[in-house]
DNA sequence: AGCACGCCGACT
DNA sequence: GTCGGCGTGCTC
């Protein structure tokens, strides 16, 4: 793609022409920079520039150079660097997400060159394998490398010489006489085949009439927006995978997004038994290799064939596509999907809009859509594709609803009788339970008996959260741990710090006092190491070698455990407190999810909720299985309050060590802050951690007609504002928590 | 983000 | 007298 005039290589006589470079920096713009003659720029190309003093790596961009720059200022480019050009799509997507975030377009230009590495080659790694020839004479020392090489992977020079006690030459001359041949050990695997055609899938009509309908927009392109709405085990993976399949027919890329890196290894799995080979895997901390192996395998770079299909966490969204042709977004519900630290977006609506930029198609797939996805199918604008019946023979587990206040668990114990006897119930045929309890740690909450003194933490407004392990109080906003004291910090009384309340911790030792027999396992995050650990604890439970699970909301999500036949809820409540506006959106997904876990296969799965309000929409929709109704009437609350997906906010952060001058600058900022015509900004207020990490929080909630009115209201107040040095203001549009 | 410039405390 | 702490400001 070029611009005609921008880029004037046609016109040697006329002064050297400009290009505008976006750097990876947080500028407020691209900078202008000079056209050696005899270098023609294109748009999306990258190139090196000087700085000041160094040398940085950006990316030709699109826009008029600005002719207020004096030309006495101007640089001229350093080189173009290797590899194809960034698509426009992307260039487009880039800038319309920095505006939209009121974020440095350099920021996010950042996120994309992520994972590029420094650009250099690190020298390849020679290793040697032996041929099969024979050395003309065999010697001692001879016999010993290629003993090593036969019962191991090649290995570098001075790595055979240092196992084989022989000296280097010996090596050498293995490999002189070609007994030996060289091969690269750092060689990436080539990016695999896949083949569309393979293991085609056994859809039902259903599930083949929203195939073709996402199937079609693939085969254009063009852009259109899915929402894939299914039950759990309705069959959503099968049909977008049908989707990918239509993608990389036309000879594009398709992305699927997943909230977690823990459930990418299952659907590489699965999209190894479809195509034929697994697809290139990618989240933030792939190491640093990897990372690169998989940057340049979806450019294409070298001429090579661009990867087909990729399946990462949030920050894939960011990767620079040769020809990207779809993009998934499976549990677009997840709150995972918002970032909240740096740049703050939402994956979910970013992709649609890359999808846009792109002009390919989006699929979000849920079996509890968000309000947002809801309101938009609604208005037209994506267009909702409906699978029903739970695929096979398993039907809807029954949910229960135990009203705790009427009967009451016993003293120090957390089970109700009814969910008790339900687990024992389970436990004798033989079947598998989970108790679900989305809070980590022993217990939420330490207070002494003497003087009533809760142990908080010292740098955040929150309480410290008793663990067992290792008995320590733990800070879970920032990570503040101390051992548990003997004596109470307040009184000095010993011996009378009590736990009150429970974490997973908690129930599993319940469970065990109350189960002596049955075979516990406690999935959370505390107690988990790594992926691979997860893995090989998952498949244990799948082998029936767990009778009780208990688990935080690590176990909510996609998981199957085909034993299962009982989720327990400890406290179904846990999230419905604080006033959050999506209190009840998060935790009727959330419980939803969680009771999908049961009787997946042929036995029919059994739901208990414990709640102390069990009048609650929350918890009448779930026991009545009626999500429609739920999503009505939460979607006429907010729409009487004006609230998301009816009307959009902002909430602004400012946080600083001193509260004095903190307040100060809030008081200044409120005199300028925007009122009326669509449009209002409430605070400023303590924010809901009035201290996080040391620093003092002051929160403003900005709400908006809509996206626009937020939008430029924001831009009017904020741009003339000096930040002082010692205060951060964090602007996050669509927040989707309020801390 | 780097990196330099710049203005105040403890060292060769 | 300098070395160096990190606050402030700039980089086409």
């Amino acid at each position: 793609m070029s611009v005609p005039g921008l880029f004037a290589d046609d016109d040697s006589s006329a002064a050297p022409s400009r290009v505008r470079v976006l750097l990876p920096l947080p500028l407020a713009g691209a900078y202008d920079y000079l056209v050696p003659a005899g270098l023609a720029l294109a748009p999306g190309e990258p190139v090196r520039v000087p700085l000041g003093p160094r040398h940085v790596d950006g990316v030709v961009w699109t826009g008029t150079p600005d002719a207020a720059v004096p030309a006495g200022k101007l640089k001229p480019v350093t080189a173009r660097l290797g590899g194809p050009p960034f698509p426009a799509e992307l260039l487009a997507f880039v800038d319309w997400m920095a505006d939209y975030t009121l974020s440095a377009p350099g920021q996010v230009l950042a996120m994309v060159l992520r994972g590029r590495g420094d650009g250099t080659q690190p020298r390849p790694r020679i290793g040697w394998a032996p041929t099969g020839t024979v050395p003309e004479r065999m010697t001692p020392a001879r016999a010993r490398v290629l003993e090593i090489l036969r019962d191991g992977p090649p290995r570098t020079a001075a790595e055979l010489a240092e196992i084989a006690g022989v000296g280097a030459g010996v090596v050498r001359g293995l490999a002189d006489q070609g007994v030996l041949a060289p091969v690269d050990l750092d060689a990436a695997p080539p990016v695999p085949a896949h083949d569309a055609g393979s293991g085609p899938a056994h859809l039902n009509p259903a599930q083949e009439a929203a195939a073709d309908a996402i199937r079609d927009a693939a085969r254009a392109p063009r852009f259109e927006a899915f929402l894939l709405d299914g039950v759990t085990g309705s069959g959503k993976t099968e049909v977008y995978l049908e989707a990918v399949a239509e993608a990389m027919a036309t000879g594009r890329q398709a992305l699927v997004l997943l909230p977690e890196i823990a459930l990418t290894l299952a659907l590489a799995a699965r999209i190894e038994a479809r195509f034929g080979a697994a697809p290139l895997q990618w989240h933030s901390d792939l190491p640093a290799k990897e990372r690169r192996r998989v940057w340049r395998a979806v450019r294409g770079e070298e001429g090579e064939t661009p990867a087909p299909i990729v399946i990462g966490a949030r920050s894939a969204l960011f990767l620079p596509f040769a020809r990207l042709g779809l993009v998934v977004v499976d549990e677009e519900h997840d709150g995972a999907y918002k970032q909240d630290d740096g740049i703050r977006y939402h994956a979910r609506d970013m992709s649609v809009v890359r999808a846009r930029a792109a002009g390919v198609p989006v699929v979000l797939a849920s079996a509890t859509p968000s309000l947002e996805s809801h309101a938009n199918a609604e208005r037209g604008r994506y267009t909702r594709l409906r699978l029903e019946s739970r695929f096979g023979s398993a039907g809807m587990p029954a949910v229960e609803v135990v009203d705790m206040r009427a009967a009451p668990p016993g003293r120090g114990q957390w089970l109700s009788p009814r969910l008790a006897e339900a687990v024992a119930q389970t436990l004798e045929a033989g079947e598998q339970a989970l108790l679900f309890l989305n809070r980590r740690g022993y217990a939420p909450l330490t207070l002494c008996r003497a003087c009533g003194h809760r142990m908080g933490c010292p740098n955040c407004a929150a309480w410290l959260v008793s663990h067992r392990l290792g008995r320590r109080l733990v800070c879970h906003h920032c990570g503040y741990s101390a051992p548990e004291p003997e004596t109470c910090p307040e009184c000095g009384a010993a011996h009378k710090l009590a736990p009150c309340g429970p974490g997973v911790e908690r129930i599993a030792e319940e469970a065990a006092a109350r189960f002596p027999d049955a075979r516990l396992a406690l999935l959370s995050s505390d107690h988990i190491e790594s992926a691979a650990e997860l893995n090989r604890l998952l498949g244990q439970i799948a082998a029936h070698e767990v009778d009780i699970l208990i688990g935080t909301q690590l176990v909510a999500k996609g998981h199957h455990f085909p034993g299962l036949t009982l989720v327990g809820v400890v406290d179904a409540d846990l999230g419905l407190t604080g006033g959050d506006l999506r209190a009840g959106e998060r935790t009727f997904q959330l419980l939803d999810q969680v009771a999908g876990r049961a009787g997946r296969a042929d036995r029919p799965g059994r739901v208990i909720l414990q709640t102390y309000m069990p009048e609650h929409t929350v918890m009448r929709a779930l026991a009545a299985g009626d999500r429609d109704r739920f999503v009505a009437a939460e979607m006429e609350a907010r729409a009487d309050a004006g609230y998301p997906p009816y009307g959009r906010l902002a909430s602004l952060v400012l946080s600083g060590p001193d509260e004095a001058g903190l307040g100060t600058f809030a008081r200044d900022l409120a005199r300028t802050a925007p009122r009326g015509e669509g449009v209002h900004a409430l605070g400023p207020a303590p924010a809901p951690i009035a201290l996080l990490r040391g620093r003092h929080r002051i929160r403003f909630l900005v709400k908006a007609r809509n996206a626009g009115v937020l939008h430029d209201a924001l831009v009017r107040w904020l741009a003339p504002v000096r930040v002082p040095s010692a205060i951060r203001l964090a602007v996050d549009i669509d927040p989707q928590s309020f801390l």
